[in-house]
DNA sequence: AACGCGGGGGC
DNA sequence: GCCCCAGCGTT
C-alpha cells in the first residue's frame, strides 16, 4: 500500500469522533479551523460547541456585537483571531450575500485564514485537492521522509508543501488531509510515539534512522520578555472602572481594569505619584492597599507578566464607573478574569 | 525573514 | 523550564 492509503487507512479505524466531522457545512468547517490554530483540539472543543449553539449561522455571528463574540471567545487565546472572524462573518454576509467562497484561491482572500485554513476548507468542504500542512503534517512527513529541514525556514515551508502536495489522496483529499493531521496529533504524536504499533514502522525513514526523537527540525524563536503590570481596582460603593486594551499588543480589544505598566517593578509611592494614578483620582480622598504582595507572574508563550493589584477605596463616585456584579460579561484575559473570581468585591 | 500574538498541557 | 498545539498578519 502506498502512503496515504496506509494514513488513509488508520484514519478509519482511529478517527475521533468530533463535531466538525459530521458536516461539510464551511461555515462550521471555517469556524472549528480558525478555532484550532494553533490550539489543541481539547481546548478549542467547548468554544466550537458554545459557538454553534449560539451562531448557528454565518448571519447570527455576522450581525452579533462584536465585544460578545470576543466574550465567548475568552480563554481561547490568540483574540484577533475572533475578530477576523466576525468580520469575515460580516463579509461574507454582506458583501457575498451569504455564499461562502468555494475554491482556494477565494477562500484565502478571507480575513483570518492562510494556506493552511484555505486548503482544509477547500478540500473537507469542496473536494479541492489542496494539501493541508499544519503542525501534525511538518512533524509526519519530517520523521517519515527523514527530512531535517527546519519546518519554520523558508525552504522548509516549500519543500513540506512540495512534498504535501505530492502526497495527496487527489480522489479523496478531504479525508486524506484530515486523516495526515489526526495521525500526527493521535499516532506520530510530538513526544514517545508507539512506532511500535505504527502502521507505517517498516518504512519510516526516521525510526529506521533512530532519528524520531530529533524530527521535526525547527528553528526556536527569541526570548520571553518580562513585563510588570500594576492594575487599579478602583472601588466606590459597589462600581469598578475597566477600560478597553486598544493599542497593538497582547490582548487587544479585551477588557482590563486602569493599568500602569512600567520596566521594573513599582512601589506605593511610584503609584501614586504616577500620572495615570492622580487623572483617576482627581482631587478625590482615597485608600490603597496592595492586594498581592507577590506579584502573580501570568506566563504566556511570549512573554512574563508580573502582576500587582492595587485596591483603591475611594469616597465620591466613580465617573463611568460599571457595577462590580457586571464585570463578567466583559470579555477579559485570564489573569484579570482570575483576580475577579478570587477577589470579593 | 523575523516577530508578535494566549493559554493550556506534557514531560 | 521548555516544547507543542488543525497558523496568521505585520514589519
Amino acid at each position: 500500500m502506498t502512503f496515504n492509503k496506509i494514513i488513509s487507512h488508520w484514519y478509519r479505524k482511529n478517527k475521533r469522533d468530533l463535531p466538525w466531522r459530521k458536516t461539510r457545512d464551511p461555515y462550521r468547517i471555517w469556524l472549528s479551523e480558525i478555532m484550532l490554530q494553533q490550539t489543541r483540539v481539547e481546548q478549542g472543543l467547548p468554544y466550537y460547541l458554545k459557538f454553534v449553539d449560539h451562531y448557528p449561522t454565518i448571519k447570527h455571528l455576522a450581525d452579533a456585537p462584536e465585544d460578545e463574540v470576543l466574550k465567548l471567545w475568552q480563554g481561547l487565546g490568540y483574540y484577533s483571531r475572533a475578530r477576523n472572524l466576525h468580520a469575515t462573518a460580516r463579509h461574507v454576509t454582506y458583501e457575498l450575500n451569504e455564499n461562502f467562497p468555494s475554491t482556494y484561491s477565494e477562500i484565502i482572500k478571507l480575513k483570518g485564514v492562510g494556506d493552511y485554513t484555505a486548503s482544509a476548507i477547500a478540500s473537507i468542504c469542496f473536494d479541492e485537492a489542496t494539501p493541508v500542512v499544519d503542525g501534525n503534517v511538518y512533524r509526519v512527513l519530517a520523521r517519515y521522509f527523514n527530512v531535517d529541514i527546519p519546518i519554520n525556514s523558508t525552504e522548509g515551508i516549500k519543500y513540506f508543501k512540495q512534498l504535501a502536495t505530492e502526497l495527496i489522496d487527489r480522489e479523496q483529499p478531504a479525508e486524506y488531509n484530515q486523516a495526515i493531521m489526526e495521525f500526527g496529533a493521535r499516532q506520530c504524536k510530538p513526544q514517545s510515539p508507539d512506532c511500535g504499533i505504527c502502521p507505517l514502522n517498516n518504512s519510516c525513514g526516521a525510526l529506521a534512522e533512530k532519528r524520531i526523537k530529533e524530527l521535526p527540525v525547527k528553528i526556536r524563536k527569541g526570548k520571553i520578555r518580562n513585563r510588570y503590570f500594576n492594575y487599579l481596582v478602583m472601588t466606590d460603593k459597589d462600581s469598578t472602572l475597566l477600560e478597553q486594551r486598544k493599542q497593538k499588543d497582547i490582548w487587544q480589544s479585551l477588557y482590563q481594569f486602569p493599568l500602569i505598566e512600567d520596566a521594573r517593578e513599582l512601589e506605593e509611592k511610584d503609584i501614586v505619584s504616577h500620572n495615570r494614578f492622580l487623572e483617576l483620582m482627581g482631587n478625590r480622598e482615597y485608600d490603597i492597599s496592595l492586594y498581592n504582595k507577590e506579584a502573580i507572574v501570568h506566563k504566556l508563550s511570549h512573554q512574563h507578566i508580573h502582576t500587582r493589584f492595587w485596591i483603591v477605596h475611594l469616597q465620591g463616585t466613580l465617573d463611568n464607573g460599571i457595577k462590580s456584579s457586571r464585570i463578567k460579561e466583559y470579555a477579559v484575559p485570564v489573569l484579570i478574569a482570575n483576580f475577579v473570581e478570587e477577589y470579593s468585591f
